[in-house]
Order: C-alpha cells, then sequence, then structure tokens
DNA sequence: GAGAGACTGGTACGAAGGTACCGGCAAAAG
DNA sequence: CTTTTGCCGGTACCTTCGTACCAGTCTCTC
C-alpha cells in the first residue's frame, strides 16, 4: 500500500531471503544493462526476465509494474554517477591544469557514462524520459546534485572556474547534438567543453 | 526501390493527386503533434491515423512502415528550426544589448520550441532517438546548420561573441537537465545561458 | 462514356507485451 | 517429522501494434 517500490515479503523478519534478495539485484541489474544498451523501451518484463535469467513472473513479484522496476533501475544508475565522477576526479593530474583540451577531457569523462555509442545513446534516451516518471526524476534529482559536487571538485583541483552545472549542460547538450545528427559524443562534447572552459580561463588568467 | 521516402503514384505525371497530397500532409502534420505532444513512442499507425482523421490503412499506403513516417514528420519538425528562429531574430531589439537576462531570454527563445512541457519533452525523446534512424540524423544535420547560421544573427545583433554550436549545447543541456530532474525547462536554460554569456561578455568588454 | 488504374477504408492476422493465475515446492517453525 | 507459509515458475488471457489484403470507388485518359 504505501510500500512505494518493492513488494517485500510482507512479514518483517527475514526468512528466506538470500535468494529472492539476489534475484530482485539481477532484475535491477538486468533492467540498467537493457536500458544502457538498447534504450528505454526495450525494457519489457520479458526481456529482462531472459537477461537475468529468471522466470517472467519473478520480474511482476519482485517489482509492481514496469514503472517500479524502471524506477528502481534510475535509481542504481543515478547512484553511479557520483561514483564514477569520484574515480575521475582521483585520476586527475594537476600537471594538465595549462592544457585545457586534457582538462576538456577530463570533466567529460567525469560527466558521461563509460562505454561507447550504444551506452551514451541509451543514457541519455532515458535521462530525457525521466520526464514522464516522478519517481526518476527525485532519483536523478538527487544523482546530480553528488555529480555537481564532485564535478566542482575536479575544476578545483584543475584550477578552473566555471559552474559545475554548465560543465554538465554543455556535456550533455553536446550529447544531443551529437546523437541527433550522427556525430561521435564523446569527441564532440570534449570539443565544446574546451571552447567553454578555454574562454573562462583567459578571464581568471588576466 | 531506390524511392526513399515516398509511395508517390508510380508515374510521374499528376493524376489524382490533390486529396492524396492533403492526406498525406494531414498524416505527417498528425505525426508531429503526435512526437511533440506524447514523445515518439507514441507514434503508432493508429494514433496518426486517428488523430489526422484518416483510415488506418492511409498510413501504409502514403508511407513505406513506421521508420518511413517517422522521417517525413522528423524533416518537417527540422525545416522548422530555422524558420522559428528567424522569427525570433526578427523580434531582438537591440535596445536589450546589455540585458544579459533579456539576452539569454533570446537565444533559448530561438533555439526552444514553443510551447509548454510536453511539447519540449517530446521533442528532445525525438532528437535522442534520431541516433537510431538514418533519415532523422541526416535531416537533423541539415537543419542545424541553417539554426546555428540564424542563432550566429542573432548574436551578432546582441553582440555577443560565442559559438553558436555552444548556445545550442548549453540550452539543450539544461533542458535534459531540466527534463531528468522535474524542473522547469526554459527558465533553467536561461539561466545557465545567462551564466555563460555573461562571463564571454566580460571578456569582450575588457 | 467506358476502361484502367490510382485511391479508399474496413478487416484480418501474426507477433509481442503487461499482467494475472495457480499448482508445486522448499525452508522455517513446532 | 510434519505442517505451514511464502516463494517459484510455467502458462494463459487480453490488449495493442505493424502490416497485409481486397473489394469497392472515383477520376483521368482515350
Amino acid at each position: 500500500m504505501s510500500e512505494t517500490s518493492t513488494v517485500e515479503p510482507a512479514h518483517s523478519a527475514p526468512r528466506r531471503q538470500a535468494r529472492g534478495t539476489a534475484r530482485r539485484e539481477a532484475i535491477i541489474r538486468a533492467t540498467c544493462e537493457l536500458i544502457l544498451n538498447d534504450g528505454p523501451v526495450s525494457v519489457t518484463h520479458r526481456a529482462v526476465a531472459a537477461r537475468a535469467e529468471v522466470p517472467l513472473a519473478a520480474t511482476t513479484y519482485y517489482f509492481n509494474g514496469l514503472d517500479d522496476l524502471i524506477g528502481a533501475a534510475g535509481e542504481r544508475i543515478a547512484e553511479g554517477w557520483a561514483e564514477h565522477a569520484r574515480t575521475i576526479r582521483d585520476k586527475v593530474n594537476t600537471d594538465h591544469r595549462g592544457d585545457m583540451r586534457r582538462v576538456a577531457t577530463y570533466l567529460v569523462d567525469a560527466v558521461l557514462p563509460p562505454g561507447g555509442l550504444p551506452e551514451i545513446r541509451g543514457f541519455y534516451e532515458h535521462l530525457v524520459s525521466a520526464g514522464r516518471y516522478e519517481t526518476l526524476s527525485l532519483a536523478y534529482a538527487k544523482g546530480r546534485g553528488k555529480l555537481d559536487a564532485m564535478i566542482g571538485d575536479i575544476c578545483a583541483a584543475l584550477n578552473v572556474a566555471i559552474n559545475p552545472r554548465l560543465v554538465v549542460a554543455i556535456t550533455d547538450g553536446a550529447v544531443v547534438s551529437a546523437l541527433s545528427e550522427g556525430r561521435e559524443a564523446h569527441e564532440h562534447a570534449v570539443t565544446l567543453v574546451e571552447i567553454a572552459v578555454s574562454s573562462l580561463r583567459s578571464i581568471l588568467e588576466d
């Protein structure tokens, strides 16, 4: 009833949860993979079940419909954002401070999910579709807060004074352009971020 | 065979095209409306036919499947971009040159489709999905060229030296963020563009 | 003014998907 | 060991969709 997301066993004490938890986890993971590989449209009970190697009914047993499932996958994805950005932050070499192309690459790498075109396309399709799911937008708003903070850290390390939200916006926008025009997304994003960062840099250095 | 898009009558001389052309037009228009209102997922033969007030079979008679139909609608949408930006350009009041908020609003208005959240969301869903349709990305690449030129004009009129592609990227990115986090898209885009424009402005004025 | 060929539109079919159902079974409780 | 409790998983139902079909209609052309 008030249980927003999962169909937990009605009783509170764990009884035979080990396998159930693993399954739930496998289903979420499979959903994330599907979203990133083939886009949100490809998320169907059957496809998820097949990928997670669980019977069809398991998807309806653990989640209240597709929306619930997509919401759970979205939370998982959003949690990964800051984590991914952190690994980039920890890799930042401050010797690169002067190399604007390198700086832009750090920033874009922190924002974009790892992987090739299919992952990026699926990711953005999902991102945009979040506007249709209340649960998703809440999860993403939370994830974005942490991501922005991490981007801020990277900017500070690289001695670049630019609004983190602006960095993310430029990257996102570049990807949207690239996807809609069939360009290479990562490359295009780096180019635009470099333009922006270089312009701002010249202010700061004066 | 080599006919890429339409199922034109096989002969070249027009015979009884009047109504047929009108129907074809109505179908494309209905498809555009559906995309903008409910997203690309909602584009089905039946939905299009109902909206265009033509029988179901008309959609398959005039178009070779859904991809063809979506491609045609995409071209129509892309054509509208530059046209819309031109109307904004013609409205630009150069007295506003100093007001960065106003400048940002001009630019965002030129990039964003008119209409509220549903239109913007549908538009961006469609934009991102273009990566999956060859026809679409070609049409959009062409449309973007004209749009960028128009944005360049507006920047010149407003005395702002910023890369048009950067303006579009920031706007697009802001919309993606807004959609994924449930924020107000237009407002958010204006804010970010204003930040960018203000920063660059200070360079130029020195 | 007939014939041919383009258009019309109602209908049907196979595929795919969301969801519900229900007999079976394994683990926990006694 | 037995019972109970809740998970498991195969299957079926209903809807929606893409697409094809085809008899009928209308308008050019000759």
